[in-house]
DNA sequence: CAACCGATGGCAACTGGTTGCCACTCGTTC
DNA sequence: GAACGAGTGGCAACCAGTTGCCATCGGTTG
């Protein structure tokens, strides 16, 4: 978070695009930089004749230390340096294939849910040397395909940040570039999930000690294994700590799935709600409030992930926070781990590989509370006039 | 926004790394396949002999149409779809210099100022054909530095996102690559940025309107430009409207620096405030609530930018929106059009280059309201005892 | 003194396309 | 019948590095 947009001097309010924004009109004094901009940068081939030495020595001074004398190499280094000599990343990776880039598919770049994961994952590689190439596939499975075939053969290995992809598809990938999975499960390609059982262990352990005795799960979408996931490990949880476990939706896991919600529980209410994820607890509180409920003294909302914003929604959100960062930093290293040992990819292995599970936290904020006395709300109840919500 | 993230299936709650995720213990069966993972693509030598017809002849069969016989070309496609040639996008560049990739360079992945304009650029660039390559500088010139050399080399043209460089280093990363800033302006550099003034005024006349006399403005860091220009743009539109302006700050544009300029603003309060932009804004909301204050009743509240959040704080924010999407998008189009007019870049030119403004639209929602009277609130107010505030 | 060896540097092939230029063919025109 | 020109295809150079292999050299060892 932190900073943000500098921004334009307006002294000169003109509006709209410069139609030729590079046409230059001929002019007779300033053309003595003839070939200025046309300078390219000098190759090994200029350091070598300016060194007397041959090309390949001057290549190696800088890929293979120890194989030149220290001096000569010394030489090179000095007067490569004076030329401005720069290696060419695509020389280099033609005949070697290190392009030194990684990519990462996401889903969605404007999912504040990816913004950290993009963040870590920049972090480690950046770190390791590598430039990460972001593609931002927006949902579509064949947007995803076209962005993984524009970039496979251009990168050392990518990260499937939520693919929407078939397992066979992303197996087709696999077996051309080292990959990894987030937030999937594949056990014949590394995977790095977040530890959902454990985070919604802990959720319902919270509600529980706040007194709810029974929980709804609202739902995002079906096809999300993360869904599943989640439902099941809150009905386990539930059965263990003697707490009712109901479910409504599937809801699109958007603000507006979370207002959707909202109606659909007015019909049958709980004092605990665990949502898919923020987005939808987000909107499910708008709805909610909007119905006249009060949050947290009618209903405590818990939502999953942590994501942008659900510090600063009224109140602010308890959730269960996915390691994002970490998420996205360690599932590059997996990746780097793969680009390190140049093991044949995708054999058939006797036991399958196991996914990394990360850690998740129940972070407790303003939309849990001691389970209250039943309240009147929603539609059927008297309008309220409390201190006035905003006309949203 | 939309969708969410696919989860895990965590039946086997196994934590932590595969110590050697490839590790493949020497299996007698199954290594039939031995050179399997070995297939590389088939390259146009091979693509040519299966054809019978020199190299150069299949080159020019991709990249040339109507070079070619129109029947040659076409066995030639049909044969090379059929050995699933590929061409090597590498192999391209290296003498052409045609990369397909755009780089653009973002301050911060994770401020979600940025969200939109990456997926606007993203949008563009795919449908140009072009593979855009974001990185993230995290605030720091150095690393800014850093990302430009090191992506430089690779792309044909780079977008700058809000650079932190001087102008200066701009103008070297320009010499060198087609390059367009973006929320800045520069004379010999094609720039894009919101039309800060327009917004601003219809910001100050819509609080005119409500009848407010007296608008603080609450400022953001002091090297940025879109500061001193809003700033600038709020005192005009105030004299004209014959209102009183007034600024404190500079602050940190963060939530935090919001909360740290409530308290400023509480010694010297006004019906009405427009901060540097939303996360200031949501921040001063936040902090001004914890002091007693009501929004918009007692304060009304404009911000800057309309990013992710600013509609489901309580009360959602009224801000001046930044055509992000179109910001991106048409950023990179002013890119596209250098890369296709070939033209020396950078060369003096007798006219300034002048920027494109993109409209801002004021997006009224629920933190600002008529002016009311005058009330207590603050550290020296009577402790007020609405309806709970959430423990926050 | 001969054989050997490690250190160092150069030669040339290789990565996989692109493209300027030339050669050939065939139909047209003077 | 010669000259011309458009349509096609091939040759070979080129992009800027990397790397296997060999030659040379000085020093060491038997």
């Amino acid at each position: 978070m932190a900073d943000d947009e500098d921004g334009g001097d307006a002294t000169e309010p003109v509006v709209g695009a410069d139609g030729d924004p590079l046409a230059d009109e001929p002019g007779p004094a300033d053309d003595d930089a003839l070939e200025g901009p046309r300078r390219s940068t000098p190759t090994i081939y200029d350091v070598a004749a300016a060194c007397g030495v041959a090309p390949s020595t001057v290549s190696r001074a800088f890929s293979r230390p120890g194989r030149v004398n220290a001096e000569t190499a010394e030489r090179i280094r000095r007067v490569a340096a004076e030329m401005g000599y720069r290696t060419n990343p695509l020389a280099r990776a033609l005949p070697t294939g290190r392009t030194s880039l990684l990519a990462v598919i996401v889903a969605d770049v404007t999912n504040p849910f990816f913004f950290e994961i993009i963040r870590g994952a920049e972090e480690a590689a950046t770190a390791a040397g590598y430039t990460l190439l972001v593609a931002d596939v927006q949902e579509s499975v064949d947007a995803e395909r076209e962005a993984l075939d524009r970039t496979l053969p251009l990168v050392e290995g990518i990260m499937l940040a939520t693919s929407r992809m078939s397992d066979s598809s992303i197996r087709v990938a696999a077996k051309q570039r080292p990959t990894v999975v987030l937030n999937r499960i594949m056990t014949d390609i590394p995977s790095v999930v977040t530890d959902n059982a454990r985070g919604m262990r802990r959720a319902v352990e919270h509600l529980a000690e706040l007194g709810h005795t029974t929980i709804t799960y609202v739902a995002g979408p079906e096809a999300s294994w993360a869904d599943g996931m989640r439902w099941r490990s809150l009905r386990e949880a539930a059965y263990e700590l003697e707490i009712r476990a109901r479910r409504i939706g599937p809801f699109s896991p958007t603000q507006a799935g979370g207002i959707a919600a909202a109606h659909v529980f007015a019909e049958q209410r709980s004092s605990a709600v665990v949502a898919y994820n923020d987005l939808l607890a987000i909107g499910l509180m708008r709805g909610l409030t909007r119905l006249g409920a009060r949050i947290p003294q009618d209903v405590s909302l818990v939502g999953f992930d942590n994501i942008f914003g659900s510090d600063f929604c009224t109140p602010p959100l308890t959730t269960v926070a996915a390691p994002l960062r970490n998420l996205g930093g360690y599932a590059l290293t997996v990746l780097l781990d793969q680009l390190r040992t140049p093991s044949p990819r995708l054999q058939p292995r006797r036991e399958p590989l196991r996914p990394a599970l990360l850690p998740a936290q129940l972070v407790v904020r303003g939309s849990t509370a001691p389970r209250g006395r039943r309240r009147a709300w929603g539609p059927s109840a008297p309008a309220r006039t409390g201190p006035g919500q905003s006309p949203d």
